[in-house]
RNA sequence: GCACCCGUAGCUCAAUUGGAUAGAGCAUCUGACUACGGAUCAGAAGGUUGCAGGUUCGACUCCUGCCGGGUGCGCCA
């Protein structure tokens, strides 16, 4: 039976073995094995062209002499044949595929299998991230949603993730919400909602800062207490703090977020001298107008744009807070990487930020960490101008979440009216929030995305809800038969695929490992959102082609397996997402 | 001014980071078993990948120059 998980990898180790056989010096051979078009078979390796190149040999007979070079193992696993200039192309036999699927029948076997890519490391995922007294608003989807795929990606694939939320909870902005705080604040409307109440009050402090300097005179002070611990203001900003923080949990209970750790930049305090004294000692920051900073003289733009480590007042800043992170994150949890999920407009900082630690971490003989700024675009309106309310306002995450799920009811109401009301609700709850996170991870992150309900609610298309529509049909299937989904004994007589349909599925199954890599490698979701759009429409036409219910007891057990591991893989992959699934809808 | 990002079918997006004939969905058109859930499926049509050069066996992808759009840039994050 077919246990290996990651075929790509198989077939890679595989190949440098016929290549060394064959008498190519080892390390010259790259075998370069990806999926390759159904046309052309399952696998392709495209190593060879580049290889004969570097050697001045002719690529074709190379490829040849390497293929029939190949184990007895892999020949009785695959079709290999050469194509083209110099392709070694692999078609997976049915006896394989079967294999395969029986060998990866649960969600741990997948994980067992999965989790060589990433065993022994530490990831810090740094998401989120909201400043503290206001609303959630669109602005912060999706460093959220994104953030929360890829560290479900890394536990899966086997690394110790560190989920922290860097919340903005220190800084200018609470002198003035100080200062409003101590002459407006009304009691009853925190009472009924106090971010909206914390909001409102921070507007005022702002707009009274900007437009009388007595004031902003005032609210500085009130920060200098604040900061020196003056026992008041340090309540005020606990009470402010705590009623962010449950506000926030509200968004990401129903987006299924959970964090390990929440370290704002509060946290880091007491921990930012030691910053200032460490860059000043490694050389790698200097004085410059009353200030500390870094240039760096051999980028064309930081030679003369610094970052600022301390402002010239003596405080510190997000470059500061950031760098203590960075060590803190070294230190403490042994981060082997750290990933950003931010705003690419802060690409600038990030980078600064990044050359000034490994200077730093250089200068003490410190293992760097590897050091990611995974950046996202902006959410755009119908009018291709970042989302905003009609009256020109950020839209709300709550307000966001709310209309999603009421056209998702409805639409579920339309689809469903026999089902009870409450399921109705859930279902909607569902499809509504899982609609939201699959618009924005099925789209590369790095690109600005055009938020439209109808395509993003829709049936059709790379949509949550058509994926979520295959598992609630592949589920009525079993509960027709009477028979558990996995059930070995309903399963146990299949024998090797046969029909077009049986066999594009099966093929398109044992891609899930590459969909993983993929989505990794590039730390980018909508390649594994594209795998499950893809494998949920060859189910659909697996499903239109042949009856899985059938009177033949080994087509009924072969078309039960294929439902079932698409069942598996459709679940774990959409779990993957941060997105929950259900039974029926 | 300096720096970075983007430009792919009418629209919204892909293209495994240099691989084979650039793929999907929507919209348009043509079809499908009295349905294991038709919220589906099969097919057609749609392209000089912004423009012009260059690099090589091979370029949407890399380099150069234009054109068009966006973003960031000393004490906010």
């Amino acid at each position: 039976m077919h246990r290996e998980f990651d075929l790509i990898g198989e077939l890679e180790g595989a190949l440098r073995a016929a290549a060394a056989a064959s008498g190519i010096e080892p390390g010259t051979f790259e075998p370069g094995v990806r999926t390759a078009d159904p046309r052309h078979g399952d696998f392709q390796a495209n190593g060879v062209l580049a290889a004969a190149k570097r050697s001045g040999n002719a690529p074709r007979p190379m490829a040849e002499a390497i293929a029939s070079a190949l184990s007895g193992a892999i020949r009785e696993g695959f079709e290999v044949s050469v194509a083209g200039p110099g392709f070694i192309n692999f078609a997976a036999r049915p006896q394989l595929l079967l294999g395969w699927l029986k060998a990866h029948a649960s969600r741990e076997d997948l994980a067992a299998g999965a989790s060589a890519a990433h065993a022994g490391e530490t990831w810090v995922v740094d998401y989120s991230s909201p400043n503290a007294a206001k609303q959630m608003h669109v602005g912060h989807l999706r460093s959220a949603v994104i953030g929360e795929a890829i560290a479900r990606l890394l536990g899966f694939t086997g690394a110790r993730v560190v989920r922290d939320n860097h919340i903005g909870d220190w800084g200018t902005q609470y002198g003035k919400l100080i200062w409003a705080c101590k002459r407006y604040l009304d009691e009853a409307a925190l009472e009924r909602d106090p971010i909206d109440e914390f909001e409102r009050l921070y507007k005022i402090g702002n707009s009274a800062a900007e437009s009388d300097a007595e004031v902003m005179e005032v609210a500085r002070a009130e920060l200098v207490k604040l900061q020196a611990g003056d026992p008041e203001n340090l309540a005020l900003w606990r009470r402010i703090n705590e009623a962010s923080l449950s506000a926030f949990q509200r968004i990401y209970d129903r987006l299924g977020i959970r964090f390990d750790e929440t370290l704002g930049e509060s946290f880091y305090n007491d921990k930012v001298e030691r910053i200032y004294a460490e860059l000043s000692e490694a050389g790698v920051s200097s004085p410059s107008e009353g200030a500390q900073v870094v240039f760096h003289p051999e980028h064309p733009r930081f030679k003369t744009q610094p970052m600022i480590v301390r402002k010239s007042d003596g405080a510190a800043n997000y470059a500061t807070t950031d760098l203590a992170a960075i060590l803190y994150r070294s230190e403490h949890f042994g981060a082997s990487s750290i990933l950003y999920v931010v705003d690419k407009r802060q690409a600038d900082h990030f980078e600064q930020l990044f050359l000034t630690a490994r200077k730093w971490f250089a200068q003490r003989g410190w293992a760097v960490p590897k050091l990611e700024h995974v950046d996202f675009g902006t959410v755009l309106g119908e009018d291709g101008k970042p989302l905003k309310t009609r009256a020109g306002d950020h839209v709300r995450l709550t307000d966001l979440l709310d209309e999603a799920v009421q056209r998702a009811y409805a639409l579920v109401t339309g689809k469903s009216p026999e089902f009870p009301e409450d399921e109705r609700r859930r279902i909607a709850e569902i499809v509504g929030v899982g609609s939201v996170q699959y618009a924005d991870l099925s789209q590369n992150r790095s690109s600005d995305y055009l938020f439209s309900w109808d395509k993003m609610i829709s049936l059709e298309g790379n949509t949550a809800a058509y994926l979520l529509y295959a598992i609630a049909r592949i589920r009525s299937i079993f509960r027709r038969q009477g028979v558990e989904c996995g059930d070995p004994a309903a399963e146990s007589g299949a024998d090797a695929f046969q029909t077009p349909g049986e066999i594009a599925l099966a093929r398109r199954l044992v891609k899930f490992a590459d969909a993983l890599r993929l989505a990794l490698e590039s730390l980018r979701p909508h390649f594994l959102c594209l795998y499950l759009y893809e494998l949920a429409g060859e189910f659909s036409t697996f499903y239109n082609a042949d009856k899985v219910i059938v009177a033949d007891p080994v087509a009924r057990a072969r078309r039960l397996l294929l439902c079932s591991r698409t069942l598996l893989v459709l679940e774990t992959g959409i779990s993957l997402l941060g997105i929950r699934t259900l039974e029926r809808m």
